[in-house]
DNA sequence: TTGTAAGCGTTATCAG
DNA sequence: CTGATAACGCTTACAA
């Protein structure tokens, strides 16, 4: 049984054993593969069955040596934080890898070497390695210092996040700020004149954003609106990496001296579902209730959770898939070697409608 | 500014470069950095600066080619099902990703193609092409046919997740009983007697384990013990992929009826966090409260949503870390040509004792 | 210990 | 449209 190292399927089939198959030269096999319409029909129809039937597949090692092309993209997954874990990498990286795999491209994972790395470094090792044509960066900061590497480096990328002005704009972002006016909008839709934010991390850009929309859609439409900080401001120079810790205990209390105020809220929007969690325990330690009746609540990113709640959370659903394409097409736009995107992309969200804000009690 | 297709590096530092650099042939290059001991100390601190210089870094494709070995470990990641998120995926493969770079390894993610991928086709695709040494499994079910095609083919791997008796163990897991053993221990070590479990999708192994822990347990130390399966039982012809639906409001409904009937718990354990959740609001429609003095709540997976609870949630820790090192250990042995494995792994959790259960109310 | 030669599987170039 | 030849960058033999 023992035989030796398992060196990845040593003896498979090669072109040139579909070249014998078929009767023709190797050159003619890679032909049909590479460019078919250089091949006689019936030439190229007897490849292609030899192709099957032996089950050939290009070595991918062998191709990229020669081509150049890796036809695979490195994501950087952004660092842990178990505070406010990054609610959307899973749904994203899926999307990712299909969105990739639709264009033939593969998605590699890696991140700094623990502990405290640098993802600088994690960006060299690759790049030097000639492991990937691009990169996908995620969760980015303003001047984030990622992005100035990549970019000094000459590697094509794109972010998930957008970029400072003077900053190459190779990015896909939602609209953040758009997205929470649309809740303002529905909430002020259903009634409610007095309106509270409960923020969270308000030192990450999209968190501010979040925000910044809140208000300024709340104060276009006249309404009374109270945001609330429960986290500690972070300074500036614990943010590279590290996101700031989220709402927690203390969150409940400010949401609750919201609620016994003068001008209490008739809804609450979180910035994040988790933070929305914290309103539901704020309204009911009020001895409120929370949806039709009671405190109108809503969250943002659509996660799972949304329908385990009670009411089921009306959020802010993001389009992975959108983002994941938009950012796949813009990368490969680059390693083909059309020019660099010249301004961002910002995508549309979804409000998805639920018992917390009035629509359909029961869940599906 | 066009300068063509974004080849990869083309042109970057060679190991020609470096062995002008430090005057040796490229073989010694070559030696210094894949057998250092053959190459004489001051030659070696010679090469070792030349290469630090240019910072080089060996093409990967061109040392795959050569020397079969792809350093890349393939993940298949698990099937989408929105109803009931595989809650470790994202702390899993950070886990994941961080083992395999501390064995020099990459992790590449693949998925089949959709719709309705087949995941064989796509294992064939990856391993056809020869882009990884191994292959990583997660969410194996009984007799899985991901497991017995890559059995026969013959690529190493490993699963997260007990294969049959019948098959190739080469699987690394949690004691999901023991793990709910630790469960109905904690709660009889409170005082509780009467005990009620709320399941999930229990056709899935993993769940069907912690409700078989949790009776036994529970029967082994004497205590009433109700078993609550709100969701319909699911055809095992519709298994393959696609886990089952969770809990929901219909989860509320059964557990809210234990909390009325006869002999009601003073305790309820979830298979998973998010249907912890319904126990939540099952005890709090009934009028109880969560926690000391009320009902005990605990929950499985301990994901950052548990602390966001209130009280917070007690629950049980996956030791993902150990997880991965074991599942890359065990592939890498197969990859370097040693021995399968010849038994499972399994891996203790750690019980997080939290508000929910009695433990201290407030969260950090 | 170091240098030389060969070849991994593929694609690009250039003759037929 | 097809077939021979070279080269991508590296590592494994073998010879010096």
């Amino acid at each position: 049984m023992s035989e030796g190292p398992h060196r990845p399927r040593r003896g498979a089939t090669t072109i040139e054993d579909v070249a014998r198959a078929a009767g023709v030269s190797r050159q003619t096999v890679s032909n049909a593969l590479n460019a078919p319409h250089r091949v006689r029909p019936e030439t190229l129809a007897r490849v292609t069955a030899a192709i099957r039937e032996l089950g050939y597949q290009p070595d991918q090692s062998a191709r990229s040596l020669r081509s150049g092309a890796r036809r695979t993209l490195g994501y950087l997954a952004p660092v842990d934080d178990p505070l406010d874990p990054n609610p959307l990498m899973a749904g994203f990286l899926e999307a990712l890898v299909d969105a990739a795999g639709a264009e033939g491209q593969r998605v590699l994972l890696f991140r700094p070497a623990p502990p405290a790395g640098d993802p600088t470094a994690a960006i060299d090792e690759l790049v030097a390695a000639r492991q990937v044509d691009g990169l996908v960066l995620a969760d980015v900061l303003a001047r984030d210092a990622r992005i100035a590497h990549v970019a000094r480096l000459g590697v094509p990328f794109v972010s998930f996040g957008r970029t400072g002005p003077g900053e190459p704009q190779h990015w896909v972002d939602i609209a953040n700020e758009a997205a929470m006016a649309a809740v303002v909008r529905h909430l002020a839709a259903l009634g409610h004149r007095r309106v509270g934010y409960l923020g969270a991390a308000e030192e990450l850009p999209w968190m501010a954003a979040r925000r910044a929309g809140f208000l300024a859609e709340a104060h276009r439409l006249g309404l009374s609106a109270v945001p609330v900080f429960p986290a500690a401001p972070v300074s500036p120079a614990a943010l590279p990496g590290l996101p700031a810790p989220a709402a927690g205990p203390s969150a409940v209390a400010a949401v609750r001296a919201l609620l016994r105020g003068p001008d209490r809220p008739t809804a609450v929007a979180a910035g994040s579902d988790l933070a929305a969690l914290d309103v539901y325990e704020a309204v009911r330690a009020e001895g409120l209730a929370v949806g039709l009746g009671g405190v109108a609540v809503t969250g943002f990113h659509d996660t799972p959770l949304c329908r385990h709640l009670h009411p089921a959370l009306t959020s802010v659903r993001l389009p992975l898939r959108a983002i994941a394409g938009a950012l796949v097409g813009r990368l490969l736009d680059q390693v083909r070697g059309e020019a660099a995107p010249v301004a961002g992309l910002e995508l549309a969200t979804e409000l998805v409608v639920r018992g917390s804000s009035g629509g359909p009690a029961a869940g599906g």
